[in-house]
DNA sequence: ACGCTTCCAGTTTTT
DNA sequence: CTGGAAGCGT
């Protein structure tokens, strides 16, 4: 059907529409990989007659997923049944829910995430009697994540390590981990993968099934793929030997986190027979970009090889300013978006890139002086904030009262007077008699040393198991309702009484809101009551509260959240070599990831780059100097424009690039706003009173009743006359003094 | 048991 | 400079 194919290019063509067996499509920067993607599932059901349902695509994120569902069902006209679409976790998760007695788990396990992780870790070293000092959880964490990413199981971990006294040291506490998550009845992220691939392996049955199932199988993002990954839609894609994926080997940026770039580069090797499409036509950026982004990647050795082409036009040079300081920096950065917005561009025309978060700092107090409204990319999610967690710890607990680390956490959260010595006994007493520390705290008087705090446990099991009723008899809603009251979560904030704990009292409303947002989806879309397992998984998997878009705003976010998206202008700091690339990466051969990350940096942008390095950077309290990134002479120098204006900001600069750092103030202070979610419109906020009539844009006149704290910081409590109370932070308030 | 102080380490983070 | 964690004093 021409609508499908009619707007893509040969290459795009021949991808959607090459037959059976397995397709490797290596898909350049702005190549058009998801538009791919989406035509081939709409092809094979419109014209193969595939059924929708045997149709296995697989992202890496939430959103990705929901960008080929969009599309796909757009295609499709809609009112189709779907295809299977969704991440590596969600798909395994869907997978392990259908039998999960086949690992030795029940039904209605949760999912842990790094802070639970964190918790178990700590409480195994504990166990094992460990200094955390010498085995810190950091490096165990990290240790059971690359090895179930590997599908490396304790057993299997302890016999490679045998001879390395530290790793078998953190082979001993994985495989406790593991006992006790089984106990818990809970799965990691890396248990999702692992498990799923387990489970494949082990019953024959079970791998049949699915195998028959996924008749064509697609992913997204193979070069992000580790290893349990690759072996799982090996193991799937075996009966029909369908197996489509799209990568790109120059933007695989994720190996230190488990992501092995071998199984983009072998893929013709482990699937013999392949079809090998390049797709290389980029439809983004100017020649004179890709010409510089195709510079730097050059370098790297293990690549498949790929050359960027475009018909944009050549476009500008490559700018590079190098600054004096990381303000300095900061400032041109700010000034160029100036003098952009005056020459009639958009804040949305912009992003700024960086290696580190920390640097975030210099370039927000930038924005902010220079009242550019801006959004951090990649900060806290709605699900990560503390008072969330510790609700959802409730629900958690209830859903599984031996749930030990959901326990710890909220036992007592509020103050219960249930303290250290308390919750040690407790645990010891749970490992001596193998019962999980709920049971202990539910016969609390039988143990020795605990008749002090008899009283207080008391309390917490009735109130657990008042709640486990309300569960077995209410909605979720309800269920939520109770737990605030029994639990009596808010009562800490409450008497705090700060702006900020108000806050989060208001987040912990709110939660109520995607509860009930919950339950109206799941009635609709399946006509079924929200039980408190669905509602669980569905946050634990959840990531990016959706970003409401509010306003027009400069985007900031390092490199590696870019990946993805594009940009018309687009700035890169710190072009330092021991920034970026980091000095991390000069040891062992991860210098070509960083290279990789560049590439991706410099291929977000459509129109414009500016390349940014100073002489002297303050990053973590410490001011140093770093030479210029060697990233920065791969770039032909034909390509590359020297901005001028360097140097101490005293010398004399091009009428051009007039930018006057006269009586700069370089403020002090000023913690980064990291609240993921938040436009920026700093105005006159930072400097109101209490007592002061303000106006904001959208909720009218009122008055100040309170500030706190200071620099980016503060807290202004306003009470508008028409929309009521509102704590709004001072660096991101719409506000205006009304005289 | 808990809050306050001091000390220390500090990339990148799709799930 | 920061945030988290361990240590100390009440």
């Amino acid at each position: 059907m021409d609508f499908i194919t009619g707007q893509l290019n040969n290459k795009q063509k021949e991808a959607v529409l090459t037959g059976d067996g397995p397709v490797l499509v290596l898909a350049g920067a702005g190549s058009g990989k998801t538009r791919v993607l989406t035509s081939r599932v709409a092809h094979l059901v419109m014209e193969k007659g595939v059924y929708p349902s045997s149709i296995l695509a697989i992202t890496f994120t939430n959103k990705a997923a929901r960008e080929i569902k969009g599309r796909v069902g757009k295609m499709m006209g809609g009112d189709m049944w779907f295809p299977w679409i969704g991440t590596f976790h969600s798909m395994c998760l869907k997978m392990l829910r259908m039998y999960p007695e086949s690992l030795g788990y029940r039904k209605g396990f949760v999912i842990y995430d790094q802070d639970d992780q964190k918790i178990l870790v700590k409480d195994c070293l504990k166990e094992l009697d460990l200094d955390s000092k010498l085995f810190p959880p950091k490096m165990i964490i990290h240790q059971i994540n690359r090895s179930k990413d590997e599908l490396i199981d304790a057993e299997k971990f302890n016999k490679e390590n045998a001879s390395d006294y530290k790793l078998s040291i953190a082979g001993k506490v994985y495989e406790l981990y593991q006992k006790r998550m089984l106990e818990n009845n809970a799965m990691d992220f890396g248990d999702l993968i692992a498990n799923a691939v387990k489970m494949l392996r082990e019953n024959e049955n079970i791998r049949m099934y699915f195998q028959n199932a996924f008749k064509h199988i697609l992913i997204d993002e193979y070069q992000d793929t580790n290893t349990a990954q690759y072996e799982l839609a090996y193991i799937l894609s075996e009966k029909h030997g369908n197996i489509f994926v799209v990568g790109d080997d120059d933007q695989s940026i994720y190996g230190w986190r488990g992501a092995n770039i071998r199984n983009i580069l072998d893929f013709e090797k482990d699937y013999p027979g392949c079809m090998v499409i390049r797709l290389e036509q980029n439809y983004r950026s100017t020649t004179n970009i890709l010409d510089a982004a195709n510079d730097v990647i050059k370098n790297n050795l293990g690549r498949k090889g790929k050359t960027l082409w475009s018909d944009k036009g050549t476009g500008g040079k490559i700018n590079y300013y190098r600054a004096a300081t990381n303000s300095m920096e900061a400032y041109y950065i700010a000034s160029r978006i100036q003098k952009g917005i005056e020459a009639g561009r958009d804040y949305e025309d912009y992003a700024v890139l960086y290696r580190v978060n920390a640097q975030s700092r210099s370039i927000e107090q930038a924005l902010r002086d220079k009242k550019i409204p801006y959004r951090i990319y990649g900060g806290i999610s709605f699900y990560q904030r503390k008072e969330i967690k510790d609700v959802l710890a409730y629900l958690k607990l209830i859903q599984n009262p031996n749930d030990n680390v959901q326990l710890k956490r909220v036992i007592n959260e509020p103050k219960r007077g249930i303290g250290k010595t308390t919750l040690t006994r407790m645990e010891e007493y749970a490992i001596d008699t193998g019962s999980s520390i709920y049971e202990v705290a539910g016969d609390i008087r039988i143990y020795p040393n605990l008749s002090k705090s008899v009283e207080k446990v008391s309390v917490f099991v009735g109130i657990i198991e008042k709640l486990r009723k309300s569960a077995a008899e209410k909605s979720v809603a309800d269920l939520y309702d109770d737990v605030i009251l029994y639990s009596d979560i808010l009562k800490q904030y409450k008497l705090d009484n700060t702006i900020i704990s108000r806050s989060r009292i208001e987040n912990i409303k709110e939660l109520k809101s995607a509860i009930m947002t919950k339950a109206e989806e799941q009635y609709e879309s399946f006509g079924e009551k929200l039980t408190l397992e669905v509602f669980l998984e569905s946050v634990t998997l959840a990531t990016d509260a959706d970003e409401e878009t509010e306003g027009t705003h400069v985007s900031i976010m390092t490199l590696h959240s870019a990946k993805g998206l594009e940009f018309p202008i687009v700035f890169i700091s710190g072009m330092e070599e021991g920034v970026f690339p980091s000095f991390q990466s000069f040891s062992e051969g991860r210098l070509e990831e960083e290279r990789r990350l560049c590439y991706v940096g410099i291929t977000r942008a459509m129109e414009e780059v500016y390349l940014l390095n100073t002489m002297q950077r303050t990053l973590y309290g410490r001011t140093q100097s770093y030479p210029e990134s060697q990233f920065l002479r791969e770039i032909s120098p034909a390509l590359i424009e020297h901005k001028s204006g360097g140097g101490f900001g005293r010398r004399n600069v091009g009428q051009s690039t007039r930018d006057s750092f006269g009586g700069m103030r370089i403020t002090k202070g000023g913690k980064p706003i990291t609240i993921a979610g938040f436009t920026a419109v700093p105005g006159e906020a930072a400097n109101v009173k209490t007592g002061q009539r303000v106006r904001h844009k959208k909720f009218g006149d009122g008055t100040v009743t309170n500030t706190e704290g200071s620099g980016g910081d503060k807290m202004i409590e306003v009470s508008f006359d028409i929309a009521g109370t509102k704590r709004l932070m001072a660096s991101f308030a719409k506000l205006k003094i009304v005289d």
